[in-house]
DNA sequence: CGTCCCGTTGATCCCTATCAAATGTAGTGG
DNA sequence: CCACTACATTTGATAGGGATCAACGGGACG
């Protein structure tokens, strides 16, 4: 099986390219360039002109923007089926983040003046791309309300909550979120510092809500988590 | 001058209209809903059926949220000019938010199913629409970064700086805000309360750099307040 | 088996929310 | 025109959530 067929298998199960004629797929790939990336690796970065866009088929990416003082911002996570890094359809000339590999992932690409063609080939992806940034504006904003208002208790519980429902996989003990994470991540995920992550987490573990070990977050209650969430100052047990 | 005829006017000096020829600006109005509210008013709630969309022709408003337990958050200004309430095109039945007019504006609205009409007759409304949406995103993602990393006296300089970039009137004594603004106000736009805000305000008004009364704010430092984001710990003068 | 990360936990400090109360300002109706 | 009222602002006092500083423990990987 080539490269190139191992795409058009997994291009297919996205809802992004479904009714798209199989010739027409073909020739969509053919035009693309698929990579794969490993952990920590970066797919473009922040300032670097934009002259691809691109389409995650497999892995976890998270989108993170660096301060002037060189602290790290994680904006989104993007799951598999997700177009990403589209500044030229938004008529930036630079990425205004920097895309890092969270696992193992495979990534299609486009050069930027095939995007007419691809909208040509496939009428939908211009529709569905506007309704996906809206989406994302959407979750943007649902972030700015919870960085104005909730406490970090709720802002990390939500946030893995968020992660287990895009990313969860099943285990005996629970539900595992499905990529490394570390105690940096979610601190820089939901604006507080690895240390607060970590005394949340010894927290819930001890009340059995999660089962945290290094790089590996499960959650064995989600009840227990949203219930943080809906009562902030519920009594500690 | 008929209220159409008013509109027309209006309508021709935003970016968003130009180059539509002035037969199909005359159909796009009268397709199209002119209304005219006080400040206070609110153009669409949060929840409220997303049956139109709308374009700012002249006054300005927030897009505010409401968390569950009755504070309100701003989400984003609108300036003259802007498409804001398009829910429905990105597939949404109902409004995320809450449109409150700051100060007397002129609103243009048309039903949702006069959106593909709009398109024809408009043929760059589309990539605009779509341009505008993304700007937005980047501006939602620099607000999560600032919320994440900036103390709260930087973020407030920064909100008020882009508050006169976007609506600031020369006077003798600076640069005014060209509506009222409360110390509530920016509260609930960077995520702090008006305690704070106003002990920042009467700081910085002995040090020369605004001048503010009730719901009034001056800028007469512009540099003052940018040296204050550049370099957060300033020695106190 | 040593080294590099990652995680944990204690101690301390400080920014800013919260609580509280007084003062100031625009508008309104008699 | 003034008193009344509603709302905006200011300022003090206090408390507390988390950041910061510091040190140690532990698992993975070369």
């Amino acid at each position: 099986m080539t490269a190139s067929q191992v795409s058009l298998a997994l291009i297919q199960q996205h809802t992004l390219f479904q009714d798209v004629p199989i010739e027409a797929l073909r020739q969509i790939l053919e035009n693309g360039q698929v990579i794969r990336l490993s952990e920590g690796d970066t797919v473009f970065r922040q300032g670097d002109t934009a002259s691809r866009f691109y389409v995650l088929l497999q892995g976890n990416l998270k989108i993170a923007q660096t301060t002037p003082s060189g602290e790290q911002v994680t904006v989104r996570h993007v799951n598999p089926g997700e177009i990403f890094g589209i500044a030229r359809a938004m008529q930036r000339t630079t990425f205004p983040a920097t895309s890092i590999v969270m696992r193992e992932s495979l990534i299609l690409s486009w050069p930027n003046n095939y995007w007419d063609t691809l909208l040509k080939l496939n009428p939908r992806f211009a529709q569905s791309t506007f309704e996906t940034v809206g989406q994302r504006l959407q979750d943007a904003h649902s972030r700015i309300r919870e960085l104005s208002t909730d406490e970090v208790e709720q802002r990390v519980a939500k946030a893995l909550l968020r992660m287990v429902k895009d990313s969860g996989v099943n285990t005996t003990d629970g539900i595992e979120i499905g990529y490394p994470v570390t105690r940096q991540d979610i601190a820089e995920l939901t604006g507080t510092t690895l240390h607060t992550v970590s005394r949340l987490l010894s927290n819930w573990k001890t009340k059995g809500l999660v089962i945290s070990g290094r790089r590996r977050i499960t959650i064995t209650s989600i009840d227990g988590l949203q219930a943080l969430i809906n009562d902030p100052d519920q009594p500690n047990t």
